[in-house]
DNA sequence: AATGAATGAGAGTTCATTCAT
DNA sequence: GATGAATGAACTCTCATTCAT
């Protein structure tokens, strides 16, 4: 490798050690007690250095942000593809759960802070591209038939998602059991999505 | 009125407006931007004040934590019921979703705070209890015969803060749009609760 | 009495027990950390109450300096007068370091508080007298004859003071016990006097 | 000098200076006047300054202390030895006398100041070793012979404490004259011990 | 690339004091 | 005589950030 490679592996592992530790300071200290300085300490540098690779705090967090978001996908990327169509999608919904579950941290940044309105347009983030595909297979296969690819999408997110970050942000409720709700509520979703496929087309209502 | 119960009207008017602006406060400016001397001058009193009405930012905070609890409570309260237990679930999980739309400050301290664990049990909220009431009378009038009705308690308010949270968090995303999704929400995990019921007891228990 | 009066006795019991308690809140806590407010909601008071009776913080504080001085006054006149001088001097002097570590609160302010210095010349305290009348007896009827009696108040004065303060600011120097250095240090002084008084008078040197 | 010599140069300059101003600070304003703010603002500097050198304001008046025993033991250390064990003695006494007067800052953070009484027991400034080698060899080589050496000791500091303390708290006094007062306190301390030497040993009381 | 000193701003909090009631 | 609300100023301390070295 030319030496440049070699700089340049040095900077990644730094940025990557950086966002690690800024991640757990953050969720073990809450936002209000994480500070540069403690992060730089905590990595046993000098504050100045974390702004030879983040910008500003702001960045700092967005980026960790960002790295929730692809793991995300990446995880979404790794679950088991099927011949039967729901069982596919029901691998990605599980996988994202696990992943949210598994990640608290990383979901955090990722889907529990408020977004600040934004003027333009906002993309929905690739990983979710994987769910509507996997929605698309389950229509266009005969399962989901006559269901709109992009609500059935939202509804499935809208579900995983309100499973996973229940159980983050309230791990003390007395939840009858992480496996039961869990698959009580991806069994409840998908039976309901096919019985309502079954009735017919759904029927486009006012915006 | 007795000159005491002007004063008690004005403490009572100045902390409710205290309150009100640290929600807003909180909310538009973000955890990292709330400060009590901010809140003070946003209000016209000095800092001082607010130590007169909250031991600390803390105890502040707190305050608007337990205040999203007990509006949510009364909002399911007001929600109507209805010959059919169907109906009258329905509803309160409408009221549930609406409440958290209308008031998105108030859900935020509510549901998207995230909790410190504890090493106490924690008691679900009363407002819970209403949920699982409606659904009581779902399994024992019918329609849900045979569910559990804790696990299909919790496997509903997991979908209905699925779709608030998300509508709260990410306003942004291209939403096919709210009515359609809340719609398609409620009915797909009411039809799955349904067709689930017909399909025979369910066989989980212990955690 | 006439009402009047028993106003004034109310006063004079309020403004007491205010001196009261500043005093011990003020060695308890220490002069950081002690405060009008505190002071106040010890004694069941609002703030605005002292105020009513001490013109300021800094006046409250003088009068627990005056307080100080009185009560060693009325300590030094209790002290049991002798035919011989000398046990009379001996008396006085101990009953100054009794009164010191048995009131230590008191004699801090009298004592142990750096005074700012003043344009004006300073008057020695009506105390102050009692002990160089005491001296002076000792001077006059022989034991100290020829015996400057200013120099020598000063002396004793500076003898008693020492054992007294170091014991109030350092009770846990590892003492060889209290009664032996007082009985020590009176001793030594007396004898001290005496045997100078023996050798001859004192020479005035330049001041 | 290499340039981490000057770096740390620097360092201790600033440290040094930080506590000179105060000392002079505290001494000058009194206890409640002191601030760390005001402080920085003397030696212009920002406040945040302070606390790269000293942890809190807690610790930089600890400094205080500790740099006023230091001085005093270096003091006591360059007082005059002499063949005859008194005089040494006295030399000793007089520096003591001399570091306080020409100290009264310093000696104010060393001896006035009151301790909170702690639970463990404490070990006696280094300095007042000086103080004890000094008695040891007058009682030794004869002139406090039969005089219990600890007894002593803390007999000569409650004299030079007390002529310290006095002069330095109330200046205002009207003192016959510093020389004065000082020598007729340490002749009278000095003749006094010899007597009772001479006298016979000390009677041991109950404790 | 990394540092460590420094800053200016601002945080939460407490204070002595005032004053209408 | 006493109160309780209120203030404005001050406090200690921490922060994100910059920059000469």
């Amino acid at each position: 490798m030319s030496p440049k490679t070699l700089r340049t592996q040095h900077r990644e592992q730094l940025r990557a050690a950086i966002l690690d530790a800024a991640r757990e300071d953050f969720v073990r200290e809450g936002y209000e007690n994480f500070s540069m300085r403690k992060l730089a300490s905590r990595i046993g540098y000098s504050p100045g250095t974390l702004y030879l690779h983040f910008e500003s705090k702001a960045h700092l967090l967005h980026g960790l942000v960002e790295e929730g978001f692809e793991r995300l996908q990446q995880a979404l990327g790794r679950a088991h593809d099927s011949e039967d169509p729901v069982q596919s999608l029901t691998n990605k919904l599980r996988a994202y759960v696990d992943f949210g579950l598994g990640n608290p941290n990383h979901y955090h940044f990722a889907f529990l802070l408020r977004r600040e309105p934004t003027s333009e347009p906002v993309e929905p983030h690739p990983s979710f591209d994987l769910l509507r595909r996997a929605v698309r297979r389950c229509v266009e296969q005969g399962p989901f038939e006559s269901l709109d690819v992009e609500l059935t999408s939202q509804t499935l997110w809208s579900a995983i998602h309100g499973i996973t970050s229940l159980f983050i942000v309230h791990p003390d409720f007395p939840w009858v059991g992480r496996t039961e709700v869990i698959d009580s509520v991806l069994d409840t979703t998908i039976e309901g999505l096919r019985r309502r496929a079954a009735a017919g087309p759904d029927v486009e209502k006012e915006s």
